[in-house]
Formats: structure tokens, C-alpha cells, sequence
DNA sequence: ATTAAATATAGTAAAAGTTTTATATATAGG
DNA sequence: CCTATATATAAAACTTTTACTATATTTAAT
């Protein structure tokens, strides 16, 4: 079972959780789980603005999710380590569980509802 | 390895991890993992202000994150689902492998960084 | 009935995040 | 050199969070 997590490591992961916690972004990087892309693929994969895919790519590498090389006038960009990666297994993995029906979640409770405090 | 995520469980786990991402609330449900606990409890482990506390729960309660139970006076909260539990066990996981030296983050991108865009 | 304890709720100001529109930069090709 | 392409950066308007402070509600005890 889980054990106890430091202080340091909590303030790294709220960083990431918080980050990762959009849907566009969490979409880029499973859409990166699968190598490298420029920001254009990116922005067609998901019909976004560029201005708004560059935003996200620079706030997930200002928060070393995601980094790039840079090749002529393209930048290629790729998740930056593997927590990202343990993430994405477990969020794939919670789905596996829900579509089976092992296990239950209410989206009742989350979908449409207006931002509370 | 991970398979691709739906639309909706996508909106719903943006929603969780955005929630969860933020360092008060990681440890209430880390702490949360042990059993039950009281308002009271909570606020004393992590030396929080009283409308905090009850902040921080209601905001997870809503999304479906925490619930509880109500005895005299006092309420008793607990993990409402082992999607929380899942990615508690991640993150630790995520902890013991840098820990051992055999995973690397780099700190110093997400430490006393100012807020950008 | 009164009071104390535990917790919720409300209101508000400040901070952070988001979205859009506009503009700049850099590289490649002619 | 000039132009087009790919991407970054900036600025502004807006929305959501966060953190406080104050107050209300409910139950238990006297």
C-alpha cells in the first residue's frame, strides 16, 4: 500500500496534477504518448487555436511535462519523464475498470456543473 | 501500455486531477487513505484554518472525491472512490522510484517559480 | 433555556488560470 | 532580398481558485 509522501514531492506533484488537469491537456499528452509531434499535428489532432496549443505546451514545459526539439522551423515536441507516462496508466487503467463495470464512478455529480468557490 | 481515453472520462478525470492538485488537498486524501476522519482531524494533522478544511472537502465532495458520514456533531469523511486511490498509489509509486535514484526530475523548473500565464 | 463545540456557509479581495486577438521571430524557399 | 510557414510571445478581458474573516447551524451538555 501506499506510503507516506513528502513534502517536497506533494508540492511537485500538485504542480503536475493541477497541469495536467485540462482537458486539452491531457489530451496532448496521451496524443504525445505515442512519440514526438509537432505543435501543427497537435493543433489539427484537436482543432485548437495555435496561440492556445503553444500556450500549453509552454506552461507543460515551464512544469517539465512535456519538452522539445526544435528542428528548421518545426518544434517537436515529446513528454519529459516518466511519471507523466505512470499517469496516463493509471488513468487508462481507472477507464478499463469503469467501461467493465468493475468499478463505479457518479459523473452525475461533476458533468455540467457550474464552478463552485 | 495505455489505451486511448473517451471524451467524457477525459472531462472527468481533468476534473479530479485539477481538483486534487493542489498540495492541502493531496495530503487530506493521502491522509484520508488511513480511515476515516473527522473536520477536526484534519485541520489539526495539517495545522489548517477551520473554513479551509471545510472548503477543501466540499470543493473534493462535490467532485466526487470524498464523502462522509455525520455523527452528533461531527462529520466523518472518507475516500468516495478508488480512483482517488489509484493515483495516491501512483504517486507513491512515482515517489519510491526517485527516491532510489532510478527515476530523475527535474525540481528546480516547478520550485519558487512564479506563476506564468 | 443557555452555552459550548464542531462544522458549514457566505462574502470578498487577491491571485492564478484561460481565451482571444494581435504581433513578433525565425527559418526555408524562391 | 522577399515571401510564406511554423511557432512563439504579448496583452487584454474574463473566469476560476484561493485564502480570509465573519457568521450561521446543529447537536450535546449543563
Amino acid at each position: 500500500m501506499a506510503k507516506a509522501i513528502s513534502t517536497e514531492f506533494i508540492q511537485m506533484a500538485a504542480r503536475i496534477l493541477k497541469t495536467l488537469g485540462h482537458p486539452d491537456r491531457i489530451k496532448i499528452v496521451e496524443f504525445l504518448e505515442n512519440g514526438e509531434k509537432t505543435v501543427g499535428q497537435i493543433q489539427r489532432e484537436f482543432n485548437l487555436l495555435q496561440p492556445v496549443t503553444s500556450q500549453h505546451l509552454k506552461v507543460m514545459y515551464d512544469r517539465n511535462i512535456v519538452t522539445f526539439r526544435q528542428e528548421g522551423t518545426r518544434y517537436f515536441y515529446s513528454l519529459a519523464n516518466k511519471f507523466i507516462l505512470k499517469i496516463l496508466d493509471c488513468m487508462s487503467e481507472v477507464q478499463e475498470k469503469l467501461d467493465s463495470g468493475e468499478w463505479n464512478f457518479d459523473f452525475s455529480k461533476i458533468e455540467n456543473q457550474k464552478e463552485v468557490v
